[in-house]
DNA sequence: ATTAATTTTTAGACAAATCTAAAAATTTGT
DNA sequence: ACAAATTTTTAGATTTGTCTAAAAATTAAT
């Protein structure tokens, strides 16, 4: 399995996770920016070696063999997303890109040692969960932040947004995963929301409360 | 800088350490176990991007920008085998493989901080030096086993031959970095040697002898 | 039910890295 | 010095992954 194969692998589980429909050559070719033509050659591909069924204007759909070599490598990134931040003092802003790169190292050894070595972590920096050996994904019941109502409370369990500018700029605000979040007064105006983070009060836009998860505790 | 244009120069550079001469395609070929022609092509590529000079018949040569980039791939290589060996409980034998995939990993910041999180390790699990930031290999003076005479003694402080099957049969042996080995017997009908190593009595063939390298200490 | 818009595929080219087979250049041996 | 042996290069093909530009297929709209 080469590099390109593995990410659009990835790009692809990505997509399906959004819908239930099958995903199209465009939508892959926008998320791996490149073009569409790219995109038909690599579909070719990844069929001819079973890893997905595709069917022109229907769209690509993972086969099981194609899912659980896509989670591999997800668990792969987040593993050494971990490790990165909890052994290598990088920041959850800065750890994506390495990771990229970490994710296509090929040993069975490697990825179970390193699981070990960081004491079976269930989330990644992010709070991504991160699979375990056979694929599974554990799910938790989280909200958007901006779907919460005056009043309500919980803990902050990830961000959907994973730019280093909305890191950073949390990091600012002195928003990090395992806060609690209590929301103070929501704006009807712009949707801007004011809550209290750890005890201290502060006012989010709109755009900021979509990008962070809630697991509601009130 | 592609993964095949890293692995050339690593090769040549190994190469380099052997002779005062330049190396010729032939033997850059044979090091990388692939065909003259292919040789050929990666010397002139390297050679347009002022990492070597080539004049044909008289071999290759790194310039300083083509040794600085190959030290730093050993680099790598290095710090990441004795992070396997020390926190991810890979042998001696198990780590080259994966080194191998690791050290085309690209971020400065990862390297610096490996570094420290290794607490600045001089050597590797081989007992081979790892070069500095700047690019400086320290040297020790150390003896091939099989040139010391009788009653001589003194700590095993690396190995020329890094196969696995030579590591495991020095495992089996119980010998490894840092024992005390002393020269009891030289047999000159086999150049076979009896020596206690760590207090135990064993002989070794010539062979073995040949690829143990020994810190002298008497 | 045609046209229009969109989606997808094809055709042909390119760069990287390799190969085989043959040709060219250089060194060595007598 | 000349043929023989060796070393190196060229020429042309192949694979992977990409591109542009154009053609074909499908879906949507009036």
């Amino acid at each position: 399995m080469t590099l390109s194969e593995e990410n659009y692998l990835k790009a692809i589980f990505n997509l399906q996770q959004e819908t239930d429909k099958g995903v199209s050559t465009n939508a892959i070719a926008e998320f791996m920016d490149t073009k569409a033509s790219s995109a038909t050659d690599m579909i070719k591909r990844l069929s001819e070696k079973k890893l997905l069924i595709y069917k022109p204007y229907q769209g690509a759909r993972l086969t099981d063999k194609g899912r659980m070599h896509a989670v591999k490598v997800i668990r792969k990134h987040r593993l050494w997303e971990t490790f990165l931040v909890e052994n290598l003092e990088f920041s959850w802003d800065e750890v994506h890109e390495v990771a990229e790169q970490l994710e296509h190292i090929d040993s069975d050894k490697l990825i179970k040692q390193l699981d070990k070595f960081l004491g079976y972590p269930k989330n990644d920096p992010h709070g991504d969960p991160i699979p375990d050996e056979n694929g599974n994904i554990a799910t938790i019941e989280k909200k958007i932040l901006a779907e919460l109502q005056k009043n309500d409370e919980g803990i902050c369990v990830g961000v959907d947004d994973s730019s280093s500018a909305f890191l950073k700029y949390l990091d600012k605000l002195n928003i990090s995963l395992g806060n609690n979040i209590k929301v103070i007064e929501k704006e009807a105006f712009d949707n801007s929301m004011s809550i209290e983070v750890d005890g201290n009060k502060l006012t989010i836009s709109s755009l900021a409360s979509k990008n962070i998860y809630i697991k509601k505790t009130k």
